[in-house]
DNA sequence: CTGAAAGCGCTTACAG
DNA sequence: CTGAAAGCGCTTACAG
């Protein structure tokens, strides 16, 4: 619904000067409030007092069309469905209306087809920059983006090329704490239950669980499960079949949605946490907090994910062309329950 | 980033034609493919041809400018990072690419000062039509909205006025079957917990709670406990503490958050479900599913939700402007788990 | 069947 | 300190 109503040309008449003052007025006002030099005090007041009066809103599309810019940014995330995404939109929202900036949001569920189109509708619908969690093949249309000098920061995975932004989590570290937690506890048996996806943060989990473990002396019951995302409670019930019967002592899982299969499972197995089955989630997720027992997690700083990506975009679209790629890599924390064990 | 490229005018040089007939054809392609009438079919598939080889992507800032419409609207919900509407959130927003729309969300915290600074930040954007989860104390703004002939739909709640259209969950048969439920397993204290907040939704869950124990002969138990949104965990508990004390058979929580706090608490008390408190949930929610017992909760249709608001809005914004409002109440259904007893 | 022209509301050099 | 004018890219009557 566009203003029908009052334009800078109103104000104009109203105030008996050229459309052009009240333009240069209205933009300086809301820059420099205090010296709003170049105009007479007096009209200046006189024009602003108007614009209220008339309750003025200034077109919002004439002045796309005119300076090219939309003041809308795209963020293209994984599902906004999942507490983990949801949570990070929520921050990104927050901040974007500070900046003046709108958010538009797209769900790839994973599907680099999805994440293609999305990234098309953004596009044609103009945004200044796109905040994106990368998938599985999206990797040559990232490419083109970049190369495209649209402003682009990469959340939760990078694409392991250079010249791109993105804010990731230290992964290794992570999963170093992870398995620490359960070694220290007097695990040896410790598995890890990751995607199949090669996304540069499951990656990261894999290597740090492997590095630690044999950090720890442990690399010779090293195991990774890899599941389908698509199949996730139906294989990771199998994993949790086996792995109790294996003997297998703790689990690391790589995300929230697999700890809460994973959990599931146990249930459904009669297996009890941390008594015969250790394990450490990952993600604050309100759902632990139902758990019969108190979850040990890996906690990922979910506001800074959304203010850094956007405070990166905000550099990028004001930015000086050879503004350099920047790379922010946020450190997570261990919360310690009962699960991994005393 | 708007294209700096190709524009319809590149076209027409290019094809020897005016701009008016490029854009005549561009836009008569996308709606009737078929019967491309009034241009000959070969001056039009040669224009066709050309804007796909100069990649052409029509300027949505200036269609905007010129039509008065930006295809967007605005999606204000009380917490987006709340499972319940990041859920409707995620139905809107696929329901809306398909219209060809664009969404933008914002939350409310139930706060109407923030509720009114996003309708005035949507409206500058110079949304369509806003989609809101009204809260309380934001009647006025949203009479004004209406009055405006802003098209506007009501989500969760409404907020008792005529001519304003909304989709609503029939909440007092979603809570009579939860009371239902509570007094066939046998119980007769039951009673509820819910917001402090007077809220179409919560007004109507605990009518139907009252009404429900009076049609059982249940009334000298029924007890409301009103909840401050902003203290839920603190005063939860304290409901919890005192109904155990006090015999207390059967619980009904009103909302999602309310059963997580709730479930919580009786942990916390040593309290065991179904044994010593039978419950009845509300919502969805995947942390029920990690509660020791499977939870009998009130279903809402939340895809139904975020595709009915969007058809109605669809159908305001394109309305004959004689267009009634519309309230479509949807049906809850009870999941049965154990918590509510055998 | 196709073209010339106005105009959506704003910003931005350019004059003065 | 202020104004006249061009132009952003598109659509839409209006002519022919």
């Amino acid at each position: 619904m566009m203003n029908k109503k009052t334009t800078i040309k109103d104000i104009a008449a109203e105030a008996g000067v050229s459309i052009a003052l009240v333009s240069f007025v209205m933009n300086n006002q809301s820059r420099n409030p205090e010296k709003t030099y170049k105009v007479s005090e007096e009209t200046s007041r006189r024009i602003l007092e108007i614009a209220k009066r008339l309750d003025y809103h200034p077109n919002n599309a004439a002045r796309t069309l005119r300076q090219g810019k939309t003041n809308t940014i795209g963020v293209i995330l994984s599902d906004i469905s999942n507490k983990f995404f949801s949570d990070i939109a929520r921050c990104i929202e927050d901040r974007a209306y500070k900046y003046n900036y709108t958010v538009i949001f797209g769900s790839t569920d994973e599907n680099a087809g999805k994440l293609e189109n999305l990234v098309k509708v953004f596009i044609d619908k103009g945004v200044d920059g796109l905040i994106i969690v990368p998938c599985v093949g999206s990797e040559k249309c990232i490419r083109q983006i970049a190369d495209a000098r649209i402003p682009l920061v990469l959340m939760d995975r990078h694409i392991g090329e250079e010249g791109i932004s993105s804010v990731v989590l230290n992964n290794r570290y992570a999963v170093s704490l992870a398995v620490t937690a359960l070694a220290d506890s007097g695990c040896s048996k410790i598995e890890m239950i990751a995607y199949n996806m090669r996304l540069s943060n499951i990656i990261d989990r894999e290597a740090g669980y492997r590095q630690t473990m044999k950090e720890m002396k442990l690399d010779e019951h090293t195991a990774i499960h890899r599941i389908d995302y698509r199949r996730i409670d139906e294989q990771v019930s199998e994993v949790m079949r086996s792995a109790v019967e294996r003997g297998v002592e703790g689990f690391v899982f790589a995300t929230n949605t697999l700890t809460i299969a994973g959990l599931k499972a146990l249930d459904r197995l009669g297996t009890a946490v941390p008594e015969q089955m250790r394990i450490v989630g990952f993600d604050d997720n309100e759902a632990f907090e139902l758990y019969r027992t108190s979850i040990t997690y890996v906690s990922q700083p979910v506001e800074q994910f959304g203010s850094e990506a956007l405070d990166l975009m905000m550099k990028h679209i004001s930015g000086k062309e050879h503004m350099q790629s920047i790379t922010v890599t946020l450190k997570p924390q261990l919360v310690t329950g009962n699960s991994s064990g005393k």
